[in-house]
DNA sequence: CAGCCCATCTGGTCAGACCAGTTTTTGAAG
DNA sequence: CTTCAAAAACTGGTCTGACCAGATGGGCTG
């Protein structure tokens, strides 16, 4: 066999990111330094620094400017197949264009689950609905998600599974920040609960259009209420007396 | 603000990445050369090339050696690997649960473009309507499809854009097949042509919702006349003495 | 016309130099 | 001996220019 690797600089980004899972190398550890690297693997510094900033855009590694690089704190988990999610981490503004893009999918996902959700969808859709409303608040995004995922898979539509699927993390991440912002303020955790509610009933209820709308309606007000909140933060209005810039350094 | 930039690899890589998401480099599309990049952002060759290993890490960029670097499809290529067209192959009811969202995402779509467009996205959507109308109805599936695409990207919506263009060689495929079934009987083209004008003409007037039910009824009229011919051909019905399997080869 | 070869695209790799933050060493002052 | 600031010795960041290696297209040759 013998498959020769693509390019040198692929294969010592593959060989470091061997020693990473293996354990040769933990994480927050420090990486050697460019120079040690490039003379260890009999390459150029060029070759390692491209193989670092591979593996950079993957996440498993940082470096910094006169210190070093060191391999990433964060658990590296193989999620290849989440390009989306890495284009767009880190542009706030495409949260909105995400979000208004899912108020559309989510509304007919409501509408179709609502026309033909099987006694075997009503049921999970039930039971996910449950789970979220009697798990504690402030951890509950996992549920809030599995909810909606209950009723995108009731409108039996693969494609719509599909597309949405492929937004599942990105998705999941603006359903955790909404969750994490939203949930601590009981005014806003009062109002998405009732929407939930209104979801849950319209589609149990098999009223498409109204489903649509109610699902439209909470996601369009989650999408409102964090740019609402965004606003205040800018205005560091801090309602908790925590520092926004505390999660880091080892 | 004057966020600098970590390092000007990292700057570059965000650019490009910028690029791919406002949708000036499309999907598949091939980036210019290292060389090129390089005169042109002003940097060394090297920091172009630490710039697309970053994306490359993150799955967004493929460079393949003597050919050069590609936007990677969000979707994996036509290959066997595709989930989507394993879905599509052999169940031909997934082509109807693809008009289903496009029917959503196409309304979102005109909505938008018509609340959005600039000057140049008009001119854009202009000269497609044009050249659709104009070129050989048998011949214009093409055409048709970069008059929709062209309204896609007046959106302004990066995610919109993306998910669309994930979708794009299955939606080529449908356009494709709706224009070569439906084209040849004159009362489709002539319902079809009629639906393209009242979508341009919504859209350029900037009349938001008409737009979205032009767009919404366009695809599910193409969607159910699909339909019926489907039932005509089964009872091999032709009402055109041509046979049905003729809508290829260049 | 067929076919080979070379000019010239593209990315891949290398060497060495220098700049810019960080850390450590060092040496002089207190 | 302690203190502390300057300097040396790290680290990564960038540049230059060269050469190697696939891919390609066009033109020369048989």
């Amino acid at each position: 066999m013998a498959i020769r690797p693509k390019s040198t600089a692929h294969e010592i980004a593959y060989r470091l990111e061997r020693q990473i899972l293996d354990g040769s190398l933990a994480p927050n550890e420090k990486i050697p330094s460019e120079r040690l690297l490039a003379s260890r693997f009999g390459v150029s510094r060029a070759i390692v620094r491209e193989a670092l900033h591979e593996l950079q855009g993957r996440g498993i590694v940082e470096t910094h400017h006169g210190k070093g690089s060191f391999v990433a704190s964060m658990v590296p988990e193989p999620q290849e197949d989440s390009p989306l999610l890495d284009l767009f981490a880190g542009h706030p503004r495409t949260l909105y264009d995400l979000l208004e893009v899912r108020e559309q999918l989510e509304g007919q996902a409501a509408f179709l689950a609502a026309q033909r959700a099987t006694q075997r969808d009503r049921y999970f859709i039930a039971k996910a609905y449950e789970n979220m409303t009697s798990a504690d608040p402030l951890t509950n995004a996992r549920l809030d998600h599995a909810f909606h995922q209950a009723i995108v898979e009731a409108s039996h539509n693969p494609v719509l599974v599909h597309v949405l699927s492929s937004l599942k993390n990105l998705m999941l991440m603006t359903v955790q920040a909404s969750v994490a912002n939203l949930n601590p303020r009981e005014h806003f955790r009062d109002v998405i609960n009732k929407q939930h509610q209104r979801i849950y009933k319209t589609i149990m209820a098999g009223q498409a259009k109204a489903a649509q709308r109610a699902a439209m309606t909470h996601v369009r007000y989650v999408s409102e209420s964090m740019h609402t909140l965004e606003e205040l933060e800018q205005g560091i209005i801090w309602v908790n007396p925590q520092s926004p810039a505390d999660a880091h350094q080892p």
